[in-house]
DNA sequence: CTTGCAGGGGCACTTACATCA
DNA sequence: TATGATGTAAGTGCCCCTGCA
């Protein structure tokens, strides 16, 4: 669609300004509350946690699914990477892993969140864009009703468009919606100059 | 050159858990 | 304290690509 005037490219890069390339990262308010609580004992626990995989082998029961709580410092780390690297090769994966103190398969989870995340934030913004195009398609088709009511007005009466070379009536049948601005005139004026017809400020 | 297969990576969808209001 | 909402780590299954025989 050439009409719409955000490309996908366009947004991802308004998305990814604001949400992700701050220094801090944005992270929602539960989850900064959630890192401090976290800031002692998450150490050991995403530790333990991390370690679960290992021992998965005696899990013959149903063992309890921990859930790992990145540290402050692992998001963050994690973060800075994001923004260099939207995706890992295996080196990158395997030293951010050692870097972090986490295991590969931890690293990789956590970009295809990311990514996912990031999809989902650029989907929310296009959306909000297209109801507000939609908003504005419907005030226009408002406007151009009410014009055709008028036009159908007219029709009993004389016609008022003059024609700007011979300053006579113009019979309808020569008259034509301008594409542009959306204004009635005639068909010859539009030919002629149609620099003059000039589309209204584009809206959103 | 073509074909079938295995392995790996990414993604969509989902689940399970932690946290907060 | 109980509960529903929310965020997110992790599981699962599918598809696509690549290398190889």
């Amino acid at each position: 669609m050439a009409v719409l005037p955000g490309s996908s490219s366009s947004l991802e890069l308004t998305i990814s300004v604001p949400g992700f390339a701050s220094s801090p990262p944005l992270l929602p308010s539960s989850s900064v509350k959630e890192l401090d609580i976290n800031q002692l004992p998450s150490e050991e626990e995403w530790i333990i946690a991390s370690n679960m995989e290992d021992e998965e082998e005696s899990s013959n029961g149903e063992p309890p699914r921990k859930k790992l709580r990145l540290t402050k410092e692992q998001s963050r780390l994690l973060e800075e990477s994001f923004r260099q690297n939207h995706t890992l090769n295996p080196k990158q994966k395997e030293s951010l892993a050692m870097q972090l103190n986490l295991r590969a398969r931890q690293v990789e989870v956590w970009f295809q969140n990311r990514r996912a995340r990031s999809k989902l934030k650029q989907t929310e913004m296009e959306c909000e864009y297209l109801k507000r195009w939609f908003g504005s398609l419907t005030e226009q088709k408002r406007r151009l009703q009410r014009e055709v009511e008028e036009l159908r007005a007219m029709k009993v009466g004389p016609p008022t468009v003059l024609s700007p070379h011979t300053s006579q009536p113009l019979p309808a049948s020569s008259l034509t919606m301008c594409p542009r601005c959306q204004r009635v005139t005639s068909t010859a004026t539009l030919l002629s100059s149609p620099k003059s017809h000039q589309p209204p400020a584009a809206s959103p």
